[in-house]
DNA sequence: CTGAAAGCGCTTACAG
DNA sequence: CTGAAAGCGCTTACAG
């Protein structure tokens, strides 16, 4: 059986409160009882009962991680720089995914309080959930996406700007027909989005012209099935800006097999800088932000919320940058 | 503040064992009782302390998922079909990762028995840590990684099976000189494989020659620099097996730049059936394996070892099958 | 069918 | 410098 702080109290002769003074590190134990009672501890394998100290303690300190599909490429260098900070605090990061819904452990976790705080990579939770468990206790932040509320705080990609410059960009080389492949409208996201696009035309009294925004789902398949059908109905985009590099490299296979080339007839700019991007065929173009900015800034602002502190901005934006490659 | 099974008790005038006992769903407690119970904890949000339900029932209704890189894509659909059936047998499921090595979540989480088993992703651990941890309460599933020990269960890819199909089908196309992408030797895993190979050159009575083994280190990079290094060198590979799709497509990448085309110069395999293999030019024939499978195969050993069976294959191999794309 | 009470393994005022 | 004791919020024999 696993040795508890009676077994190591008993096997050094001491009280259990010596024990846990001891082994907490409080100065008022001699030296002398804490070496001996730490070598007992040691000897019995002895490790504090998580759950009956945070019982006491009230404090978990643990931070949750939440979000609804594992491994997305986006997140990897964002998620490590929040796990940094996490660890260089002392807490622990645990990751759960919203399978289940109200059922899943991310709703257990949050509802229970078996976290000091959260960041969220999702969309997925209901926003009346977090607004009734957000709270001095459990402070949350959410990342790229909009959510008001006490003790919730944002961090937001600028999607106005980097549209905005991309789009540019692609006019300024000589394109004014710029089709912009959209994610789902009606997001708050998206229409940050587009109006960076909009801004880009009005800059160079372009008329915005619905036929060329196309809605597609973010995904290599979708933004591949898009192109084709845009394609076969004989209509050939000189300039695209993609709202992601899947899609944009669904964009560029579509493009392959209709024997359009990138970036000679087709002009094309992605966003988000996965990994990937860097390796296809040709290299992609895209709109870039600090990731790993994003995760430490996210964890200095939730640690910030837990420690207290009242006058933090709960909407903070990272910037963008455009990546020239061999797309356009 | 948070309402404690006292409030309710009180609030809803009986005894606290009453309310514990409702809420629990035994069968002592009746119907009237139980639906006045509920509706007062529902009223007063209450929701039981997991901590210290925790303490009293040595139990922790979780599952321990251990990696050390996040967002692997590699094992997206497998940790998706393990999150099911921890989800179907009313388990939670938290993700930890390495970073911090002894001072991490993971060696925390394992160490104070947090969870009720573990599945490992990872290579990184510690073996003589896991021996000393695994037990009948904290049984442990590792994945593409053998170690031996009690209550210790591995799920492994056919690797010899997978490189022996692989190779032997390059050298039935005509090619009698199979370049071996490989990762780090010594690795249990890459012995396999390696073996795998051999073996299929023994079918053809070719001689195993180590100058066509490149070691590599799995990554687009490292295949990229590997491959290039040998076309630089003047030597021209006619097939390849590459032990990972992403060396594969650096392979690839090398290829294009000295203008050898794949699969008319070059014939390549890789291994995985990563999502982007599909969408690489040309797509990437590949060893795969049933990823899903892998997940819920390892979630049911781990099950079934937490239910106390005691006669469980300590050693789960998954099959691997070619799949036929353009790159050979 | 319900309640009083012990106890899970800790922490932490309080007393000495 | 150390210890006895209360208490965190639950569960669960035990008694009635």
């Amino acid at each position: 059986m696993k040795a508890t702080i009676k077994d190591v109290a008993k096997a050094a002769g001491v009280s259990i409160s010596t024990v846990s003074y001891a082994i907490n590190g409080n100065e008022r134990i001699s030296e002398t009882t804490r070496q001996r009672v730490l070598d007992v501890a040691k000897e019995l394998n002895y490790v504090a009962n998580r759950n009956a100290k945070l019982l006491k303690q009230k404090k978990t300190r643990t931070i949750g991680l939440f979000f609804n599909s594992w491994f997305s490429p986006i997140y990897s260098d964002t998620v490590h720089s929040i796990e940094k900070t996490v660890h260089k605090m002392g807490y622990d990061l645990v990751a759960c995914s919203l399978y289940g819904e109200e059922h899943s452990t991310a709703y257990k976790y949050l509802r229970d309080g078996m976290v000091d705080g959260a960041v969220f990579l999702t969309s997925s939770f209901d926003d009346k959930f977090l607004h009734a468990v957000a709270s001095e206790d459990l402070p949350m932040v959410v990342l790229n996406q909009q959510i008001q509320g006490l003790h919730i705080y944002n961090v937001l990609i600028d999607h106005y700007g980097g549209d905005y410059t991309a789009t540019k960009a692609l006019i300024s080389s000589g394109c004014r027909e710029v089709y912009y492949f959209s994610g789902s409208p009606g997001s708050y996201d998206n229409q940050q989005r587009l109006d960076g696009y909009s801004a880009a035309l009005a800059c160079f009294n372009i008329e915005f012209n619905s036929e060329f925004i196309v809605h597609a789902e973010l995904t290599e398949e979708s933004g591949y099935q898009q192109m084709k059908a845009l394609l076969e109905k004989g209509v050939v985009p000189r300039a695209i800006f993609s709202s992601s590099d899947e899609m944009a490299i669904g964009i560029i296979r579509a493009s392959r097999e209709h024997g359009i080339t990138v970036p000679g007839d087709l002009k094309l700019v992605g966003f988000n800088d996965i990994p990937e991007s860097g390796f296809t065929v040709p290299a992609l173009t895209t709109v870039s932000y600090h990731k790993s900015k994003m995760g430490s800034l996210a964890a200095e602002i939730l640690f910030s919320a837990i420690n207290g502190n009242s006058d933090i901005d709960s909407h903070n934006i990272i910037s963008t940058c455009l990546i020239k490659r061999d797309s356009f």
